[in-house]
DNA sequence: TCCTCATATCAATTTATATTGATGTATAGA
DNA sequence: TCTATACATCAATATAAATTGATATGAGGA
């Protein structure tokens, strides 16, 4: 089993469906979106995105939770960045999770 | 761009994240899970599960809405099996997020 | 030290999602 | 046609997550 690994860690459920979840909103997914530009202060994000300060920061912290994202403090500043690692995992959770599929149908009843 | 594509379709972000979020639930992960095994009517999972019929059939049209399930009917029994091509134009989205984010760094400020 | 700026956090509210128990619908068999 | 079974749906409630506006923290510069 488990043939297709390509990054070190293998995802327990729980950690995948933070992370599933984390990107499973619209605001997340446009900062998420931002920072495969590269790596952007908050600042930045508040004006790309064009929203309220607090909800950007609410976002971040569940996206860096999720392990999605990691942060950076120079000065002032907080810089963000994509945590590819952690979309290799998920990719791989979701190679398993076809693998562990491949099994013959069983009748009901 | 988009060179590691696998499936046919292409997922809009609407859609993806519809998928995530339908991953992103312990108790339709257990329901994906227990179908990783093969086709199963409902009464089975409600059995394997051991949950209310009613919170059975919401999860399971959650995740037929997002299109991770198919079902079928014969007779009395509804029966549900894995969408494997859901979880490869997943993996897709999640490869092209990668792709696009292998640009260079952009300094804030 | 005082002020300002960048960001985080908090409490209150709103909105979305899940759970529960009951009822509805369709099928099969008596 | 009556009854039982398998499943879906619904209305009410409970729980979880997001939004808002305000306040807190901590760094840098005056």
């Amino acid at each position: 089993m488990a043939t297709a690994i390509k990054s070190e860690v293998v995802l327990e459920n729980a950690m995948a469906r933070k992370l599933l979840k984390a990107l499973s909103d619209p605001l997340r997914l446009q900062i998420i979106d931002s920072l495969s530009g590269g790596e952007r202060c908050v600042c930045d994000l508040i004006n790309e995105i064009g929203l309220a300060q607090s909800k950007i920061s609410f976002h971040l912290k569940v996206l860096k939770d999720a392990g999605l994202i990691t942060d950076r403090q120079t000065g002032r500043w907080v810089y963000y960045q994509l945590n590819i690692d952690s979309l290799n995992s998920l990719q791989d959770w979701i190679e398993l999770l076809k693998e562990s599929s491949q099994q013959p149908s069983q009748a009901c009843k």
